[in-house]
DNA sequence: TTCATTTCTTAACCTACATCAATGCACATC
DNA sequence: GATGTGCATTGATGTAGGTTAAGAAATGAA
């Protein structure tokens, strides 16, 4: 299946039993919240899937779209249970669990360092202000810490 | 396996191949950071389990303690693998994903409201610091938003 | 009961980051 | 080239929550 750049592949709100299994491109996954605000839960660049993983039976919290021009495959959730591989899904718990302390207990620039070392092949093909939303601050945040850690150089 | 309250079942920095499998009693897990200070990353009540998902051949990121006596079930993570119930453990992941969207979109009050209402029979039981260092705020926060909260209704 | 230890609260002050607003820049489109 | 649109940067100002410190309340131990 062939998705265009902004191309929109699920909403939050809506119900949902597929997860996208990108092939080539680049996705991503994000909430807005009550004051309209977009917070990016997930990139997914290639070889990567990405998926709300909510009950089948509920509303989805969160969209997913495409970043560039991309080729994904759709798999019905359940199907999916069936294939993967547990290492695969403790794997991603244990990400989540890095994320959930990073976010506890480090500065924005200790996340954004974390953030450019863990997947620098994303970071130069977002626009910083997504990387910013990644971290969970605002885009001149960002800006800001990024001028002090070249002049630190 | 019997542990008493205060008990440590592991350390950051160690390597780790079990989980716990709660059967009565409390546990939590927790990092420390630079600053010496408590981040809890998990409750673990009855029927629950808890461990550190760090590969195991890595030195992993988590305290495991009891905060209560408790009784549990070790197991190793291998064979917990291939046991353990594949939606159960993306259920986990879902959660995951809330507490991040959490940390990143909501204020103080609200991270507080909802785990009120999500762990009510784990408010009871743990000191206010506790939960204060679960939601990523300060015990001082804490209170304050508790006293708005009343104040308010 | 008494004393010690931990937890909770309150207050004054501080700081990291948010918000708001203006400007500059790189593009695309015409 | 002119003009628009989105992104990055910068500055001024605001604020949620952190820090420090002290006292009150609860818990536990002897």
């Amino acid at each position: 299946m062939k998705v265009n750049k902004g191309q929109i592949l699920q909403r939050a709100g809506e119900l949902n039993t597929k997860v996208y299994a990108v092939e080539t491109g680049l996705l991503r996954s994000y909430t807005i919240d009550e004051k309209g605000k977009e917070h990016i839960f997930a990139f997914a660049p290639e070889s990567w899937t990405i998926a709300d993983l909510c009950e089948e039976t509920d509303p989805c919290e969160l969209f997913i779209d495409a970043l560039e021009d991309s080729t994904v495959t759709v798999i019905d959730k359940e199907i999916r249970k069936k294939q993967v591989d547990i290492n695969t899904v403790v794997n991603r718990i244990f990400v989540l669990q890095k994320r959930v302390i990073m976010l506890m207990s480090s500065s924005a620039i200790e996340r954004y360092e974390h953030f450019v070392k863990t997947y620098p092949n994303i970071v130069q093909r977002v626009p910083q202000k997504m990387i910013a939303s990644y971290l969970g601050i605002t885009p001149e945040a960002l800006s800001r810490v990024r001028k002090e850690r070249t002049h630190a150089k």
